[in-house]
RNA sequence: CGCGGGAUGGAGCAGCCCGGUAGCUCGUCAGGCUCAUAACCUGAAGGUCGUAGGUUCAAAUCCUACUCCCGCAC
């Protein structure tokens, strides 16, 4: 039995979660999702991932700017809904939206709550050095990620993991639990298991206070920070090219914890740089070495590729 | 009209301001050295300098338009 729902979702996190549920054969009566705003370089109004694809499929499109209004809650009432799924749509669902649909709202989340509740949790999941996270499949209620978990997938968090990585592996996890999901609640043999009180993170938005790399840290949490934001926003340290008067950005894409110094050296001392070696530098404790960067108005490139042209030498103290 | 940077052999860059022989670090190929090597030495191939116009005796370099890529901001 096709199930009659809303799917309520924004970035390329919630693009294959919408992908499965229509090939799963569910009747997708509306898709909502942010408005068009103007973003990227030239500021054009730009749809989210969620309405390219859902205009594509000829599907109802829904944009609102809040679900606070009744006139709002109203028309998401009259859709008649026997389910709601709710993936990074980033609206908070007020309590007249979470009663509508005969079977509720569900949300796809990116971790293993209570940790990590809120809105970025894949990030932070890397940049705390989690060594493994999972999606889940919960009930929605008014709190903030706070409902019942009716499904769970883990999954490892290796040294290799980016932002990017992750996020893509979570993604498609979830997109193939949710027809799972969906024909479980169908048939209500969903056991719903509340949260645990104990653990409970927050998931703070990704800021621009997040980004500069302060080598007095430990190597490991640099190495965690570079990769948990790679490749957007990216972490960025200064360097001051020789000849010139002002320090450039670096945007760090990639790194691993190395083998830490014989002798201490200052934190934020290139170590060991060329071609071969990369870009070793030290941290408060230990070193990490960076795989992967990219400076302004650049593309990315191997640290290889990047020392032949922008030679950073041994020795350089960097900011 | 948000601000700004970039496009130069296969890769990453310099050269442009101040027009005049295409450069650097690598890679590739050949040869040499070596017990051997990702090391070292010698040599070679490989470039419409993003596209289209303009200025000029002469344009990678100056001017105009366009295409694509990227950083910031959002």
């Amino acid at each position: 039995m096709p199930l009659r729902l809303a799917f309520m979702g924004s970035p390329d996190f919630a693009v294959p979660a919408l992908a499965e549920i229509l090939s799963a054969g569910h009747e997708v009566a509306c898709v909502y999702t942010q408005p068009p705003r103007p973003a990227g370089r030239g500021k054009t109004l730009r749809p989210t991932p969620v309405h390219s694809i859902a205009s594509a499929q000829g599907l109802a499109v829904r944009t609102p700017l809040s679900l606070r209004k009744s006139a709002r809650q109203d028309e998401f009432a009259a859709l008649d809904l026997d389910l709601a799924v709710v993936v990074a749509y980033g609206l908070i669902l007020p309590q007249g939206v979470l009663d509508a649909p005969r079977l509720g709202c569900i949300n796809l989340h990116g971790s293993r709550l209570p940790r990590w509740r809120g809105a970025a949790p894949i990030q932070r999941a890397i940049m705390a050095g989690d060594t493994e996270t999972a999606v889940q499949v919960m009930q929605m209620e008014a709190g903030l990620d706070t409902g019942p978990v009716l499904m769970s997938e883990t999954t490892p968090i290796t040294a290799r993991d980016t932002a990017q990585t992750l996020h893509d592996r979570l993604a498609r996890i979830g997109a193939d639990l949710l027809p799972r999901a969906l024909a479980a609640l169908e048939r209500a043999s969903l056991p719903a298991r509340p949260q645990p009180d104990q653990g409970v993170t927050y998931a703070h938005k990704i800021t621009a206070a997040d980004q500069p790399i302060d080598w007095d840290r430990p190597a490991e949490a640099i190495d965690a920070q570079i990769r948990g934001l790679s490749p957007s926003p990216g972490a960025y340290f200064l360097w001051q090219p020789p000849g010139e008067t002002e320090a450039i950005r670096i945007k760090a894409l990639m790194s691993e914890v190395a083998q830490a110094p014989s002798d201490p050296s200052r934190p934020g001392t290139v170590l060991d740089a060329g071609p071969d070696v990369g870009l070793t530098i030290a941290c408060g404790s230990g070193a990490v070495r960076i795989t992967r960067l990219q400076r302004p108005g650049r593309g990315p490139v191997s640290a290889a590729d990047f020392q032949r042209g922008n030679p950073i030498l041994s020795g350089t103290l960097l900011s």
